[in-house]
DNA sequence: ACGCCACTTGAAAACGGTTACAATTTAGAC
DNA sequence: GTCTAAATTGTAACCGTTTTCAAGTGGCGT
């Protein structure tokens, strides 16, 4: 003798819709698009999914209507005040339209990246959110063969095929550096973080140099230093640098987290900020309003870049049409640690 | 006139078992189990799986398996050194045994923090990484009945009957302030974070208070004072302490962004510190050692907590048999901020 | 009354893998 | 050379949804 009922059905949408006497179809309906029911039956749908606590399948969801809501990021590392910042403002904005974030991290490792996209490719994201635009050579091809959407975020360049959203880094550290000559300064040096791979960097970099050679002043070479990330980093380079027998006045750095380095560095070796060196930031970090002195630095909007860096992806995955490049304004900020230089 | 050849498979597990010459099954167990098949077969198998730059597709995998080699997260915020480091270390290990992150923040608010885990689960995650043990009541009762595994972060509650990793809060704290006791304050203040809804922030200020209360100090309660999260929050706490006519020679902190506050505020404010105010902090972020004078606080390895929280979950997911509560060594670290008190 | 249309609903075929089970081959022991 | 066990491979059911298509229902103009 063997029991011949039907197979009960534990859980899943199967269930929801046998205790709601429907069909799967309906219940599905009743989730995705609750206007293509009728009152009466949503309303018994609705008490069966909480009378059983019943939780969508996501993957279920996904291999079927092929689309995951999901978005992938790939950054050099999380644990980076900027980063950081900018995960969390993506995090938050996909979270209030309903998508989720992978979140991985490449150390700022071309081929780690790559990797990590083919893992994120593999997990069945919609859109890729990536860090600049200098890539692997087969991350292109990746995304082109599998036809998944993505954009470069931090950087504005129009010309390029690609969509981006950023600030314009070479501009911006024009500005930085115009600030400094404005001031007088005449002897400036730049400590920048390291131009492999990194096109921010560069951009960084270029829009310095443009700035010295636009009013007609030397780079020596020995004023150029570029450093690795950390805090550590920036000391030592800045220890170098100030060291020099012939030194500058002025110092532009690449980033916040180099210019933190160089103002301790110089209040270690007795030097006065600004009086004895100006100094320029890149970023605007929390921290630069709060240091005494406090930092003049070039202020980005991480939060909002990264935002809208989400909203150029779910807005063409839904099918709308959005501009592939903007841009995203920076400005100068003049605080303490910059001033016209002594007279000698 | 109808073309009558087989449906050609375009892409998937299929269209390789097709190049291969072989069945779906033998390809799988390539992929998952290649001891199981034999070397000629996975050869051949591999070779059809590069020709076709076949990338697996995850959702369908986890759907048939059951099991999706994803972890979830939910913190408060990633917009904080601590937990951007936490999340940072537990990421890259997780990568490194092949698992994913699903990373999510409740903003301090238990209701979405649930949210947030419904979300999670829906996604199909084995596992959960939480902060705390502090968690909306319905949470344990989702986490019971999906039979989800999960871990609370950053405490040590070895009497609790949920998994934990973590230093002794309480322990830690008290040690904090046993320090300055040393040193010979008896006015000593409180700066805490909110204790709402926040077990570590309570079990600081536990550890606090005990150590006064056994030296037999008292705290008058405008001498204790709970602040949110920012650091401009703690500069505004610190601001009406170092304003008491009557106000403490010692103040120990929640955490190093309010110890920082107290610190800048100090200087502000015409105090030298440690001479006319002692300052213990609580994490030992990175600007701890970099700051004049630099911070007297408790070194927490947050990193390596998080890489425990998600080697337990790998661990247990994979049936080994591990801890339930891990405890993490803190230590003091004494630097410039603490000082024995002015004699008066 | 009738036909037509719009609106609801259900049945069943995907989606792209894994895996239990059966079938086949191979190796080893006698 | 035969028999049995082990190793290899294939067949097909299943994982929990979505979605196409067809069927049913009721309202409305004539």
């Amino acid at each position: 003798m063997r029991l011949t009922n039907a197979k009960s059905v534990k859980q899943g949408i199967r269930a929801v819709a046998a205790r709601a006497g429907v069909s799967t179809a309906s219940v599905s309906r009743a989730l995705n698009n609750p206007d293509a029911v009728s009152p009466s039956l949503r309303a018994r749908i609705e008490q069966a999914i909480d009378a059983l606590g019943y939780i969508p399948h996501a993957p279920a969801r996904i291999l079927s209507s092929r689309r995951s809501r999901t978005l992938g990021a790939i950054v050099p590392t999380i644990d980076n005040t900027m980063f950081a910042r900018g995960i969390a403002s993506l995090q938050q904005y996909l979270s209030s339209v309903g998508y989720m974030l992978f979140l991985t991290t490449s150390g700022y490792d071309l081929d780690v990246e790559l990797q990590q996209a083919r893992n994120l490719i593999s997990r069945g994201v919609d859109g890729l959110v990536l860090r600049g635009d200098c890539h692997h050579e087969g991350l292109r091809k990746l995304l082109a063969d599998n036809a998944v959407p993505f954009i470069n975020v931090g950087i504005y360049q129009p010309d390029r095929p690609h969509p981006c959203v950023g600030t314009n880094n070479e501009a911006a550290a024009h500005r930085a550096a115009a600030h400094v000559i404005e001031l007088g300064h005449r002897r400036i040096g730049i400590v920048s973080a390291l131009q492999r791979n990194n096109d921010r960097a560069s951009a960084r970099v270029a829009g310095f140099r443009r700035a010295l050679t636009e009013n007609g002043l030397e780079l020596p070479p020995q004023w150029h230093v570029e450093v690795p990330y950390t805090l550590d980093d920036a000391r030592e380079a800045a220890r170098y640098l100030l060291n020099l027998k012939d030194r500058p006045t002025a110092v532009v750095c690449g980033n916040d987290v180099i210019a933190y380095g160089v103002l301790l560095e110089a209040e270690r070796d007795g030097f006065s900020v600004p009086r004895d060196l100006s100094v320029v930031g890149f970023d605007d970090l929390d921290w630069s309003r709060h240091l005494r002195p406090s930092l003049t630095t070039i202020h980005v909007p991480t939060g909002e870049t990264w935002q809208r860096a989400g909203e150029y992806l779910v807005r063409s995955l839904a099918g709308e049409q959005t501009i592939m490049h903007r841009e995203i304004d920076f400005s100068l900020v003049v605080r303490e640690s910059t001033a016209p230089p002594l007279k000698s």
